[in-house]
DNA sequence: CCTCACTGAGTACGCTGTACGAAGTAACTG
DNA sequence: CAGTTACTTCGTACAGCGTACTCAGTGAGG
């Protein structure tokens, strides 16, 4: 399936929607659903059983009502994805952290992995112009003010933002993505790969694909031990501020 | 939308279809098709407008055959796209680059990007448990190759190897979405803000959030000027490559 | 009380992936 | 040679999707 675009509709509607302005109606029957009640429900949805389960039909169903009426409270499911992306973000903890940038980018990075594994269908949602809620604002405020002031231009304070959120969301991805097909399949990473040795020697693999045979053996296993997934995440993470730390030192 | 996800189908068969191993049928009619014209029809309409426009009946339309011949070739659209991303992989050109790992790393993150910009409905493909096929074999080979022996362990040339990846999907996907809304929208990134600044500043944007829109401006007009999109993949590579060298350092 | 803005929701359209089964074709067997 | 049988193509059908359109019912303002 193609990712779920957020933001595909009107954006003033959009930002209406994330900001709660809405001109409120005079005349006529009170709502029966409010816009927090349809998102509540389909968050619920979506952690539960993922993205691809929460359909208008669904949500609707959950609340009790017809498919249609949802569209009397938001333009459609674009922006209905783009609240309940704002919603998370918005109860994101961002703490204070005392110390450098470093340990602020690293409580960040924390935070947002913390979100991904709580609400896995996130990384379904492709932000290419993010929703700007009150919610989004908060979190890129939050991670900027990690980096600000310690010399970087603005241009640089965004992407080197953009690299931490970037790394995150590809090795939760992983992690995630290996899990539920875990899951899904009931076969582990390391039943896989023994069950399609034989083809895969077959084909020459060892000796076409020395190093790729060789790695990937011994990772398969170090995945399926009972392993810390956060250790993966923390080497990465380490690269990626030293990253940083190596800029920062040249100036 | 929800990711399209790759191998959802028996992993065997797919393995059979990506290797090319078919036990040729003797009896009956000879046929019409074979499995790598579907792929490359199928290429030709995911190249051109996206994966969400890439069907069964569309594909099928393409060839001038029925929707349901396709399922004589191939087991499923899962397995489709299995074989497509792998042809894909296979047209890289891996080239051999002299030097130490940081050139050849430069080198892999270089052909990596070129690949997502001439085929960018890959960005949309969850790989999570990869369909081994020869070009997915042949890619990780070369870019473990960049990392061999330079005193990493297996577990470390993965993630580095994962790093490196995870940065180049991460930092099209910005650069391509962001294209792709302003060609699909018409509007231009620093338009969109200038739209929306009164509805932002009544927010009480500034005052809330001063890093955000402040940054935000300077990135928003930074990204309209005629500008090489290339330099913000660079810092970033640059500052994913500088990590591993902190690491390298260390030992 | 009448007006009319507003809400709720049934129906329908065009799209998706794909299961099933019927009909046609061509090579092997007797 | 005919008969069998493996194999191909593909029309039909089903369950699901987002959502446009339409219309009946509601309830506050004049």
């Amino acid at each position: 399936m193609v990712q779920e675009y957020s933001g595909s509709g009107d954006p003033a509607k959009s930002l209406e929607l994330l900001w709660g302005i809405q001109a409120k109606p005079t005349r006529g029957p009170k709502p029966a659903l409010t816009v927090g009640r349809i998102v509540t429900a389909a968050l619920r949805i979506a952690d539960a059983e993922g993205l691809a389960a929460m359909s208008i039909r669904r949500v609707a169903d959950e609340l009790g009502v017809g498919a249609m009426t949802l569209y009397r409270y938001v333009p459609g499911k674009g922006e209905l994805i783009d609240v309940m992306l704002d919603t998370v973000y918005r109860e994101l903890p961002l703490r204070e952290v005392d110390g450098d940038w470093r340990a602020k980018l690293d409580e960040v990075a924390r935070e947002s992995r913390e979100m991904y594994l709580k609400h896995p269908w996130l990384l379904q949602v492709a932000v290419s112009r993010p929703p700007l809620g009150p919610g989004v604002m908060a979190k890129y405020e939050y991670e900027l003010s990690a980096v600000e002031g310690i010399g970087l231009t603005d241009v640089e304070m965004d992407a080197a933002v953009a690299l931490v959120n970037g790394y995150v969301h590809g090795a939760v991805r992983s992690a995630v993505e290996a899990a539920q097909v875990i899951r899904s399949s009931g076969i582990t990473d390391k039943e896989w790969w023994e069950a399609h040795e034989p083809l895969l020697d077959k084909i020459g693999d060892t000796k076409k694909f020395p190093l790729a045979s060789r790695v990937g053996t011994t990772v398969g296993q170090e995945f399926d031990a009972p392993y810390d997934s956060s250790h993966a995440f923390e080497f990465g993470l380490a690269r990626v501020l030293d990253g940083i730390a190596a800029l920062l030192k040249d100036r």
